[in-house]
DNA sequence: GCAAATCAGTTAAACGTTTAACTGGATATC
DNA sequence: GATATCCAGTTAAACGTTTAACTGATTTGC
């Protein structure tokens, strides 16, 4: 089998203490002693076994990451991409990420995630919007948590966030900049703090460039951002008869959803009426005509979540900070 | 903090050792000591740390994802269902997946993946061709292995493969029914099992069909199979000039990187020439006009290596066990 | 020349579990 | 009534590390 500790103590013939300290890089070693280990190590192939090191040091060197099944299923890899960054930056500090989907009624406290309740992480990184309830349901634990892409309403922890007001209003500057007067807002889940920076940011476009904020070319009423609800909120919309020439949708699902509809309305895009969405799945997808949407940097978030966790946990501080991401437009064809 | 196998002992008047065969519902206990001992781990909240359980049962309850860097980062998100099925299999057996990317010209085996190193994974699952290296770096480990979506030449692993050369027949006797008789192949780095097997389904379906196998029909150079080696292998192939009516790509980004190149010569998909792909990402991407492809479930392959793998552990006996996963055809638009 | 300080390690406890082996009392067996 | 069996737990070792506290030898300070 493996070689552990005593294996190589035996081999060196010292104790299984000064092993460690060698391994520790322990001053109070001798150069002569420490060559002689060194070289023990090597020949067995040895490294600590890191569940008990665990177990003694009382970290488990493992990153959860939560979110709803829901989101870890959508089709955009959206989530996904959080997930590798994280991920990546994990790597680079020795650590593992822990994946972990919750249901959308999450409502028990014994239903939290294993890692949680058998202490297999040293602090959690939540992805997307979760239940209240489970939030309440970990602060018992004293468990470090930081937030991306979520941020929940009440409670004082780290996040990162995507920047969507500024978002918001560089989509509908977008619209305006190519002399569009008329522009429609299809929104859902407009509880949702992104969805609501975004709609904040559209009302503030409109309003700097003196645009009035017509209520009617507005649909948030659909409870998800999913194609289907693009698809519905459009028609409700009924742009083709207010004279609506933009549509700034609230994700690029929902953009998607508005296309389709147009599509089977032979209404074109962009000659008939333009769109923009948010997210900037293109990336990953094609749309046709392309999708111009705002670009957030998804990788970018997860890798920075990763890294204020980490730097929590090497500080044992809480931090409270929170990272906005800057966002980009990508100018396509719709 | 949280509570120990210690406190509950101590909450319930009795040792450690009474709390744990009570939770492992050992018949030794009484009725009257065991409701105590219960009521007490659940005033306590209790739950038994993983990692002191890991270390004494020496199981972490952790399978390893292993694949490379490349892999991984691809944009169509293969690998990334693959993955995805893994986990789910995992979460219903009480396992954990760490993932850990190696680079493609791996081969030192001190630059193993930590989790193997450090053993903190009771077995590792593979995904996509890995350096032979890797492997024999490996086996020294004793670590149970299953292999997806690819195979050593050498050595007897289980694995759970795609049924590449029955996908190879079904994709050529869909474009023979179509009525074509000049079907061009394009592929990339032939030396890959999967590729290989879909190349001798198209030469085994057209032979089938009685058609002449013509090797000027054939582009296998490229040594990858992305979109650009698509592009590049049509390019070489000069479909026009040959007559050829129907290519049969070895997979969709190979596929769209011909389709890029009909777009931009202005030759119509279907209308001037067919085409067809392997792997199906048109579910999780969008191409214009909708490419029809052999669609592999992906979220299946990784549940059922799972699966592979957590009844070896379970067993604790190597299986040899090869699965392959069958195919469907998706007729769509080209 | 003797106490104090330094050096180079070792001892042993601790982390939180599991479980084989043991114990001491009650019951059954002949 | 002595012995064997059963019952309902307990004791203690083990898993593989880390590290505070200790030790015994050597060096330093005055």
């Amino acid at each position: 089998m493996h070689s552990t500790i005593k294996d190589v103590a035996s081999k060196a013939n010292v104790s299984t203490a000064t092993v460690s300290l060698v391994l520790h890089n322990h001053k109070r070693i001798s150069q002569v002693t420490r060559s002689r280990v060194l070289k023990a190590v090597a020949d067995l192939n040895y490294r600590p076994s890191r569940m008990a090191r665990s177990l003694v040091l009382r970290e488990t060197k493992n990153i959860g990451f939560l979110l709803t099944h829901d989101h870890f299923l959508r089709t955009e890899p959206f989530y996904t991409h959080i997930f590798i960054g994280t991920e990546f930056e994990a790597r680079d500090h020795e650590y593992y990420v822990l994946l972990n989907t919750i249901s959308g009624d999450f409502d028990k406290c014994n239903s939290l995630p294993r890692f949680i309740l058998e202490r297999n992480v040293d602090g959690v990184i939540i992805a997307g919007k979760v239940p209240d309830e489970i939030i309440s349901c970990m602060v018992s634990y004293k468990i470090p948590i930081v937030f991306t892409d979520y941020f929940p309403d009440s409670g004082t922890y780290p996040a990162v966030l995507i920047d969507n007001m500024d978002g918001g209003i560089k989509a509908t500057d977008h619209l305006i900049s190519n002399n569009h007067k008329r522009i429609g807002f299809i929104g859902g889940d407009i509880k949702h703090p992104s969805i609501r920076d975004r709609f904040q940011g559209y009302k503030m476009a409109l309003e700097q460039a003196g645009l009035n904020f017509n209520p009617d070319f507005v649909v948030i009423r659909e409870t998800s951002t999913t194609r289907q609800s693009g698809y519905h909120a459009v028609s409700e919309l009924a742009a083709e008869s207010k004279n609506i020439t933009a549509i700034f949708a609230a994700n690029d699902a929902m953009a998607l959803g508005a296309m389709q509809y147009f599509k089977e309305k032979h209404i074109r895009v962009p000659d008939d009426i333009s769109l923009i969405g948010f997210d900037d799945i293109n990336g990953d997808m094609y749309t046709d005509p392309p999708l111009t949407s705002i670009s957030v940097p998804k990788i970018d978030l997860g890798a920075e979540a990763m890294r204020i966790m980490i730097d929590m946990l090497k500080k044992k501080v809480k931090s409270q900070k929170k990272v906005l991401v800057p966002v980009k437009l990508i100018k396509r064809q719709s």
